[in-house]
This record gives C-alpha cells, sequence and structure tokens, in this order.
DNA sequence: AAAGTAGTTTCGAAATACATAAACTATGAA
DNA sequence: TTCATAGTTTATGTATTTCGAAACTACTTT
C-alpha cells in the first residue's frame, strides 16, 4: 500500500467516523441493526422530524453505512454492512467497561493531581 | 440497561467517533497502535507543529483513547485500550473491501441514476 | 389531473471543530 | 538561578456540523 493510498485510507476512515459521530445517526445504525425499516418506522421510534431524519439517513447513505430500497410509497434502510454493526458492538462494550471501571473521564495523566 | 443509560452510552459512544473522526487523529492512533511513542517522536513522523499535536493529543486523553505518562522531559503515550485498535481494524478492513469493490462512494440509491 | 402520503433537498442561523500563533508549565542541565 | 528542551494551554479566525423551516420530488389513490 502506497503512500497517497495510506493518505486516503486515513482520510475514508475519518468520514467513516464522522458519519458515526452522532448519538442520532448511532440510534439509527443499532435500530437499523436489528432489521430493516422504512423511514417511517424510524421517524416513529426515534421522534425526529422527518427533514432531520432524512438528513442524518443520507449522511449514513453517503458513507456506505446503510443502504436504502425504495418499495412503492416507502424507502427502506438497512445496514450496509455487518463489519461496521461489529465496530460499533465494540466500541459499545468499551465504554461499557469504562462506566464500570469508575465511570469519570480522566481529565490528565494519573497522577491524582486532576481529581474531581 | 435502562433508558436513560442507554441515552447516556449512544451520546458516550458518539464522543468516541467524534474524537476518531479526524485523520490526523487516526494516523496517531495507528502509530500508537505499534507502540508507545514520546511526543517528540510522533511529531517527527506526523510532522505537525507541536501545539497542535498536543491538542490533537489531549482530545485522545480525555475520551481515554489513548494513555499518557511522564519520564523526565517526555511524555510517552500509548493505546489505552487494544479493543479501540480492533474497531479501527475492522473499520479499515470495510474501507479496503469498498475500494475493491468499485471505489466510488454512491451518492443515492443504487438504481443507476447518481453515476459520476 | 388533483390531492395525499412518504421522503428528500435547500437555506440559513447557531453551535462545534480545526489550525496557527503566542504564552505558559514542567523538567533537567549549566 | 538561568537556560534549554519537551509539552500544554489559551486565544482567535475559519470551516464544518447541526437542526428547523420551507420547498421540492416520488409514488399512489381517487
Amino acid at each position: 500500500m502506497d503512500k497517497n493510498m495510506e493518505e486516503k485510507m486515513f482520510q475514508m476512515h475519518a468520514e467513516v467516523c464522522k458519519s458515526m459521530a452522532n448519538p442520532t445517526r448511532l440510534k439509527i445504525i443499532n435500530l437499523l441493526g436489528a432489521g430493516e425499516k422504512s423511514v417511517e418506522e424510524l421517524r416513529k421510534r426515534l421522534k425526529l422530524p422527518k427533514a432531520n431524519l432524512s438528513q442524518h439517513l443520507s449522511i449514513l447513505r453517503q458513507r456506505r453505512i446503510v443502504a436504502a430500497r425504495r418499495e412503492g410509497l416507502n424507502v427502506y434502510y438497512k445496514c450496509a454492512n455487518q463489519k461496521m454493526l461489529k465496530a460499533c458492538e465494540i466500541l459499545r462494550e468499551v465504554l461499557m467497561e469504562q462506566l464500570a471501571e469508575g465511570g469519570r473521564l480522566g481529565k490528565w495523566i494519573d497522577k491524582g493531581k486532576n481529581e474531581t
């Protein structure tokens, strides 16, 4: 893998992370992880204005995190890739561990200086 | 897991993703994945102004993605959690696959309408 | 064709993230 | 104590993200 390719990979990777860097979008991913859903179903569960929901879905679509399929009036979305779900799952595990081991999000080097 | 907890998890998850949503920070994570390094080493490899590097490290530290340790004049950083690395690795795999399968980042439903 | 439902896009304002520069802190050496 | 090195923090201007509102598109029914 050459230098430019590496550079592009980091860029793409960052953009995928950006797409996931929003609680609403993570909720969407989570719901779709349990199976395909129409926008209307997502809207009801998430209680979001549909314009906003559509914007989030658009972002996820552009990064190929979800895939869309139209059927009549409805557009159905699903997770485009199981591996992405796996990656999310791992991060959630880590967070659960961190919550368990004290919860406090440390500020600085663990020298007892910046305790809250 | 109650409703508020769920909410907080999504929030935290988003913040971790945000911390990773930048090519420079991903490069840092990648370098640290290969082993502990001083800020000076990172600076030389990444060719970044040290103030900027320090800011990025601060963000990664706050989310416990990296851990810092001082030794004399130097501060050494390492990845705080192997699972985070694993999650990164999985995302990179997905990206490699996507590049392999055509590269073009699709704009809309795969109906041949929005070809580039 | 007209109206209704499902979904998307565009626009603009407020909030966040980013890089640069300058000032500051911490440690070790002279 | 003064200097030098390694690293952090604090402005500040710019760019990006986010959400609501309004306008628009796609399909179905009447």
